[in-house]
DNA sequence: ACATTTGAGGAAACCCTTTTCCTTGATTGC
DNA sequence: GCAATCAAGGAAAAGGGTTTCCTCAAATGT
């Protein structure tokens, strides 16, 4: 049939039982009170003129009920729906669950609700979650995604406010939140840098990643500068895990012994490095500083010593995010991305 | 003034600027097919009694306009919103988050929407966003805890089913679903014993949670069952982490230098257990076989070995719970526990 | 003493969709 | 030929709030 319709209820002439619940409505706290169900609207929203005596007594049978006003109602009437979508294409959530979580928070302080939708990277579900939010009359969506790559922009069902964060949109017109991994990475090297390190490595991701990319740019820009070069002579790109962190600093040992540093792209990658380090006799940070990029504590904490390493403050991404929506829902849109910056942690390795 | 009332929306009668999107209704839909909207409506819902032609009629007006019913106005009228609230009380959100997911999974498959509420343990926050659930008229609520101890039941501020997922209501007369931690803990056990090992410590995590005591007990019983003592004697409560690993598998050595299996309550104590062990020449299985709890990968895969452990199936948790949920709004509500099994991963570390 | 303002609150429209009931014209039954 | 059925679709109510407009009485102005 149509793709423009649903067909859920099944009419349910007799299958689902009565709901037997009868919500307080504003007719009851209206009886209640005596008034009628205008004037209790008035008073439970400080409009109209009434007399004071009249206001308690709304309110006191209100409470008497335990009258919650229909949310649904108000929004029918009000063109808004104070709920925003929600919607991540990480399955994992390691990343875009901060995010999500920040978001959260932002928004519910202003009284909005979010629709949780987690798409799971598969197209169709993402047509689905999005044509769920359109009936459901979000006043705008926040995608949050797992890496940074850029993301094409959300074929559009609805025309409300969108906001990426992490994953930016690929289209300038649209608004991006997004960490600056350029500078935290540089502060990770001038960091290595100042600490009297000369001879610094880089092991990062795959080269196929944003991420991988830009950190690795900021790593030889920041070297440039102080008129360095990358120990190893170039980046070493890989995986984001342990056994490639193991396995690439066994490497730059063997490329440049002298080696002092290593700043890695992930703390998965930094750990690989550290146990690697401590099992062929090298000392972190004595012979050689280590560096990581996420902050994740589980990495990072456990790490032998733990980890200095680049926060990119994903909760603050999530709550800027927000605010951002906010913003473009009240009216003021703006467009482009906006970087975030990243706090470097510095604990034991350097 | 009244707690039970919001005094959000600011009137704007000139503030906010004119939101000029205007929604294409089932009025426009009617408009342009040339029928009136109780037609048209029967037609998108294929109800009532209408000719092929007029039916097809409408829906190629919709689809022409990108017409979607507003379902804030449908759950108006039908008493039933199809959105149910995810709440959780887990901030990090290592364990609640897959139960969340597969809640979100099951729920969406049936067209319900989900409203995302992180309480992050706050007893304020938790009301705060009840009250809010209860004004958007959510059909049901799924609780999901960060660990398995029983948690105090929500005080109710609406008439809604309510399942627990994880940490389970103290109450009797809810439903919860939660993992079968003994089973478990008890397959783990067996299948140390079944190859071959006869000395088996446990180390765990703090006393004083539930998780911690329910593994013991079915570590302690099942090695009765064989008629096998626990190696060092006893259990080792400590921490979840990795530091108190490798502490408590020294301590195991010294006290029972022949043991030649650990289970760990959690991958990250079994996988500090792991690395102590290589650094003091046992090897993994050879020597000393290892076993963790969680499957959690990033420390399960990246443990050398890779850890046999044990899966909580999470997301199924979560599934389950939304099924439970679906039918207590449905009328069939149930109550009491209900445990899952737990799934044994052998990799190896056995 | 009369017109006008003000205070307090009621009646009804409105938001969007579904559903019930009703109307109209055509067909069937006898 | 007339009542009864049926197909097709329209009109209106309902659902729960908010807001606009209106009414009524009391107070004020002159």
């Amino acid at each position: 049939m149509s793709d423009s319709q649903g067909s859920r209820r099944e009419a349910r002439p007799d299958g689902g039982r009565a709901p037997a619940r009868p919500r307080v409505t504003i007719a009851d706290v209206a009886a209640l009170a005596g008034v009628s169900v205008g004037t209790a609207s008035k008073a439970l929203n400080n409009r109209g003129k009434l007399r004071e005596e009249t206001r308690s007594r709304v309110a006191d049978a209100a409470r008497q009920l335990g009258f919650r006003p229909n949310e649904m109602a108000r929004s029918l009437l009000s063109g808004r729906s104070f709920t925003v979508g929600l919607v991540t294409t990480d399955h994992v959530g390691r990343f875009s669950l901060p995010v999500l979580l920040g978001a959260e928070d932002a928004l519910g302080a202003g009284e909005i609700s979010v629709f949780l939708c987690d798409t799971r990277g598969d197209a169709i579900r993402e047509r689905h979650h999005l044509q769920a939010l359109a009936s459901r009359r979000v006043d705008g969506i926040i995608v949050a995604g797992r890496r940074t790559d850029p993301r094409p922009p959300l074929r559009q069902f609805l025309d409300v406010p969108v906001v990426y964060a992490m994953a930016p949109s690929q289209s300038a017109q649209d608004l991006s939140v997004a960490p600056d991994e350029e500078q935290g990475a540089c502060e990770a090297v001038r960091h290595l840098i100042a600490a009297g390190r000369s001879r610094i490595a880089h092991i990062t991701g795959p080269a196929r990643h944003h991420s991988s990319q830009v950190r690795a740019a900021a790593f030889r820009r920041t070297l440039a500068e102080a008129g360095l070069a990358p120990a190893a002579g170039k980046v070493l790109y890989g995986e984001w895990n342990e056994p490639w962190g193991r396995q690439a600093v066994q490497h730059v040992l063997h490329a440049d012994p002298r080696c002092d540093a290593v700043f890695c792209g992930s703390d998965q990658i930094a750990r690989g490095a550290a146990d690697s380090l401590r099992e062929v006799g090298r000392t972190v940070p004595g012979d050689i500083a280590l560096a990581g990029f996420d902050n994740w504590d589980v990495m990072a904490t456990a790490c032998r010593p733990p980890l200095t390493t680049v926060d990119m403050a994903l909760g603050e991404l999530g709550r800027a995010a927000a605010v951002r929506l906010l913003e473009a829902i009240d009216g003021r849109a703006r467009s482009g991305v906006e970087y975030l910056p990243c706090r470097l942690v510095i604990r034991d390795s350097t």
